[in-house]
DNA sequence: AAATAAATAATAACAATTACTATTATTATT
DNA sequence: AATAATAATAGTAATTGTTATTATTTATTT
């Protein structure tokens, strides 16, 4: 893959946020730096540094947002407000039992709390 | 809500199935019963079902299924093939974590395992 | 400096889902 | 049982998020 400046600024705006950007998001954040800048650019720049593993895409209901933790972790998401928080709540226990009782070969697991943050339970 | 047989017929479809179909899946096979029924009132009685606690939509990768198992589970997702099974991972220890640690209210905690079912993995 | 090929902008295509509207069907009222 | 009220429907259009296409531009190799 080579260089591309288009890339760049899509991964330091991504890397800029704890938000868990959509591509949209990106795209006008990027857009000011580089106004014919297009959104197919940026969805394919996303799924190349995703593929690297430079970010990781996670699925918001049914969008795609973008991560540059790129460490294992877990999310809690605000239904009200819609924000997006990281936490760590798994340890190997999950893995330990599936081993044990499915004959499934683990890759990854996903976990999203939904709920009510801080901000925003009475 | 009143009456309907489209939502009938929607709500056995997915009662029939643990393939935690597509609301196109589930339309195409309801057609065969429904000539004319139309992919919108699958979406509006699904939602529907959703949301008076019949069956739970589910969100897969950037698309909606739906299961009618409303009971507390999780899933585990093959990538080769696609297939989603239904396991019981989930203890209370993580709804504890998050009461320690962090100021949020818990409604629900989804949790999904991507890897290689058995049928899959050599 | 010229050649090669990857990346781009612009646009079209696509898939999943929601919105709109005139008509139909269910339930409540007479 | 007939009528009225209105929720639900079919058919269609619109919207949203995303991917594909293509001629042009740009980074890298020769």
């Amino acid at each position: 893959m080579r260089f591309s400046s288009q890339r760049e600024i899509i991964r330091e705006i991504v890397e800029s946020t704890n938000a868990h950007p959509t591509a949209d998001w990106i795209y006008n954040k990027a857009k000011k730096r580089l106004p014919n800048l297009s959104l197919g650019t940026v969805y394919r720049n996303l799924k190349q540094l995703d593929e690297e593993g430079t970010i990781k895409a996670i699925t918001d209901g049914n969008v795609s947002r973008y991560d540059w933790n790129t460490a294992s972790h877990d999310h809690m998401k605000c239904k009200v407000c819609g924000e997006i928080i990281d936490v760590h709540l798994q340890d190997d226990s999950i893995r330990k039992k599936i081993r044990k009782n499915y004959k499934f070969e683990v890759d990854d697991v996903k976990m999203t709390i939904i709920g009510t943050c801080k901000k925003h339970k009475k």
